[in-house]
DNA sequence: CTCGTCCTGTCCATAATATGGACAAGAACG
DNA sequence: CGTTCTTGTCCATATTATGGACAGGACGAG
């Protein structure tokens, strides 16, 4: 049913701005968007030089590095309303927040990437902070998005991975790596990640499916290594399946 | 120095999509963006269905009609900031709401449309809220689209109210007229429409420029036709142009 | 029912468009 | 001064996007 075909451009255009826009406000250089999307060189300047001439990317000044423009929040303004998960996810965060007191994320899964989308700051006096609303990473890389993966049909994420392969060099991490956290998620029933993306930090992520069975959200738990050994790695886990169970309920009711 | 070529089809892309931005949560039925494109069906049908399986574009069960997709605001938060205008705007729209009581709007220019970015409500019990933030339309068919076209070299306001001529149609005005208002507008040192999008109302707009001169947004009182005789629209321009003034100075300095 | 008038979606030969190999040029480093 | 990074450009080529023509569906009027 995918390929409708006359629009090659486009999609890649699109590609492009999926990369940038896991670049934030810094960027990312001509270079690193051509890895990762594995078009040539000509293509992808072209493709950036005139979405530039379309407000659509910007170039920054001091570095050259190419990052999102201003057009694509006024475009996305045409877009009111927040979105329902965030909505049921609320008060699961509130609560799971309080009760563990570190910092918890809510992740959706986007395409081939994982989205940041909240973040509660816990009351321990040392929080990881490193991860920010807006954050775009390659499915996998994270504990979230290792447990988004674990959650759907096994084909399916190994096409994901596969897909994501060029990426994962940035994140000095492999297909082979990344899918055997795959499958040990699966088996713990939650995501885990013992060397964060962040040195010295550990993550516990589960997922959330949609009525359809689907995976299409994580909640996360970030914190030093020290606070999270194994016993409350299972007390923290326990709370935050059950919060997913509970937004899980809010969505699909 | 425009005319990067080589890329037809993403501009023709980002020109549907401009569109259907305009078009908010309710969405364009195909046709209306046929006519407002000035592309060809088969052309519009493929780029919007691409668009679809991209998850840039969504079509609504019901009528049929296409909006912008949830992967546009998703992009766009890879961008954090709220600009420089919106907070330098902030005390002006604050201080002439009160002063005002009715509903005043902050709306910038992006391209050929203007784009409503903030709305201040009074506290006069008559209110038009017709326009929303994140409204979109043609440059030219709202009193903050002439403002800002008045406030631009004739010639540059003259190519751009004939770029938007199809697009008039849909807002029952047409070349002619609007470049009436702008000349008007040019000559009274503000934008104004007797008769408002939504009957029966009466819009003031004062342009603001940045410090190089060109006009990047527009400040708009819209009030019901009687709240603004002769006499209170003098004070309601005078406090206006303060105002837009001030929001100059902060953003030049 | 039938005709007319709106709409959306599809085919495919064709021309125009986007492509990418090869090259150029600048910056940082030793 | 060479080496290894970048980014940017040219242009012959074939792949890609194009749009005229057609089909089908929904609605309303006669």
């Amino acid at each position: 049913m995918e390929p409708r075909q006359g629009a090659q451009a486009i999609r890649r255009a699109l590609a492009v701005l999926r990369i940038l826009a896991a670049g934030r406000e810094d960027g990312v250089p001509l270079a690193e968007v051509i890895r990762a999307t594995g078009l040539t060189r000509p293509t992808v300047h072209r493709i950036v030089h005139v979405l530039i001439e379309e407000g659509i990317v910007e170039r920054h000044e001091r570095n050259g590095r190419y990052a999102i423009g201003n057009q694509v929040p006024e475009l996305a303004l045409a877009r009111p309303r927040p979105t329902r998960l965030l909505i049921a996810a609320n008060p699961s965060l509130q609560r799971a927040s309080a009760e563990i007191g570190d910092t918890l994320f809510l992740t959706v899964r986007t395409g081939n990437d994982t989205l940041c989308v909240d973040r509660r700051i816990g009351i321990y006096p040392i929080q990881v902070l490193s991860i920010e609303v807006g954050a775009r990473r390659p499915l996998g890389v994270s504990s979230a998005g290792v447990a988004i993966l674990a959650a759907m049909p096994a084909p399916e994420a190994r096409k994901i991975v596969a897909a994501n392969e060029k990426r994962f060099e940035a994140y000095k991490t492999d297909v082979a790596t990344v899918l055997g956290e795959v499958t040990a998620a699966r088996r713990l029933g939650y995501g885990l990640r013992e060397i964060g993306l962040v040195q010295g930090t550990k993550s516990i992520s589960t997922w959330i499916k949609t009525p359809d069975g689907r995976p299409a959200a994580a909640i996360t738990v970030s914190a030093v290594r020290t606070r999270l050994g194994p016993r409350r790695e299972q007390e923290v886990a326990e709370i935050l399946l059950r919060e997913a169970r509970t937004i899980e309920q809010a969505i699909g009711g």
